[in-house]
DNA sequence: TCAATACGAAACAGATGGGTTCCGTTCCGC
DNA sequence: GCGGAACGGAACCCATCTGTTTCGTATTGA
């Protein structure tokens, strides 16, 4: 929410710029280095030195152009813009490896949910970062997630009635507690076992015959 | 990790103390006031004043006790014990029904995994911190979940080769994704639904055919 | 060439929090 | 009673971090 969609030729009121220009070249830098330090050390332990450290710029360079922490790491979140495949092969399964085989699951689960993880304490406190936050990672991949689950209702694959959301919900939420108890990044190994083991055994899972409908 | 196991009638070398002793009943006060902080703020907003203040103690009472905010906050894990019922229903369906209806789950998950946000982070940083988070909070149920499982397996409901660790890690990843993305405590409902539309159709649900060994 | 401003780098100010020390008081054993 | 140590409370030190300012340099437009 910075100055990003400012141009850099004229400010608002039209008077010329006078002095040397903001080397646009450097947000980038700066956004991708928050990123960095912010899936490594978490929101809290992010600081402003490290951003600048990393990007070999100074602080006055990120003062110039977000005026505190929160809104640069809510910018540098904006710039994680995951692109997700749209698998559409025919059947469950296949979509959902292809989803993996992609890496896109994995890799940006992982980034994503470490990031959360540092960010998730701060989320309590500031309502715009938990919002960026859904917005960014969470809601990408739940409403592939649910493009996908829907076809594999339409074909049969998953009984009707069984409820999506729940389903969406284990996937990022598994990744998440993988990372958090062991801190080690959800590899490849432990994505395919979720696919074959838990998500899809659960979708095409007939609905229990002594299903209760109050809860 | 304290002293919390010393007597207070005598040292280690039977030097017999003199002055007077360390007020027991403190300690309860102070880790209590160090749990509810902990679940209120998070590990990184929690400070020693705030507990202090919270206890109605002063600092020196704290660091006469604990050497370090990490040391404290591992004490204060162990005190929260939570007690779990074994059920024995001859079901599956009925064990984690009886888990839910004590009210274990709901409520010492919540209490367990707002803490646990709040250690996320701080946990990658002491590796002790992790150690006790994990033995205290996720250890026991995991052993009581695994428990019902596998007399659930030998009973035949469960499919034998399915992956019980995978079901046992939903669970306290769907209590902690929705602690941590709605920032309300899962309320019985939702306990009800994740056993009954979820936990328990994936524990019955067939393994697929075209099940690959390796991964 | 000159004014204006961004640049990296570093010093600086203010706030926060872990950890220590001191105070006057209270409690215990001798 | 008396010494010693814990008590609550508060001041204090020190490190860290956010945010500002300054410095010498580089880059723009006029």
């Amino acid at each position: 929410m910075a100055a990003s969609s400012e141009k850099p030729s004229k400010t608002e009121s039209g008077q010329p710029p006078k002095g040397r220009p903001l080397d646009r070249s450097r947000d980038a830098a700066i956004l991708g280095a928050a990123l960095e330090v912010l899936s490594e050390y978490g929101y809290d332990r992010l600081t402003m030195d490290m951003v600048a450290a990393r990007a070999r710029a100074g602080k006055a360079a990120l003062y110039r152009r977000w005026s505190s922490k929160a809104e640069l790491v809510v910018d540098a979140l904006a710039l994680h813009h995951p692109t997700l495949p749209e698998p559409d092969t025919g059947t469950l399964l296949g979509d959902l490896e292809l989803l993996l085989e992609h890496g896109q699951l994995k890799r940006q689960d992982y980034f994503g949910t470490s990031i959360i993880a540092g960010l998730a304490t701060a989320c309590s406190r500031d309502p715009e970062l938990a919002r960026a936050l859904n917005d960014r990672f969470l809601e990408a991949g739940h409403s592939m997630l649910r493009l996908v689950l829907e076809r594999a209702v339409d074909r049969g694959e998953v009984p009707r009635g069984r409820d999506l959301g729940f389903i969406i919900e284990i996937i990022p939420a598994l990744f998440f507690s993988r990372v958090l108890t062991s801190g080690k990044p959800p590899d490849k190994a432990f994505a395919h076992r979720i696919v074959h083991e838990v998500i899809y055994p659960l979708a095409i899972s007939p609905l229990p015959e002594e299903r209760v409908e109050q809860d």
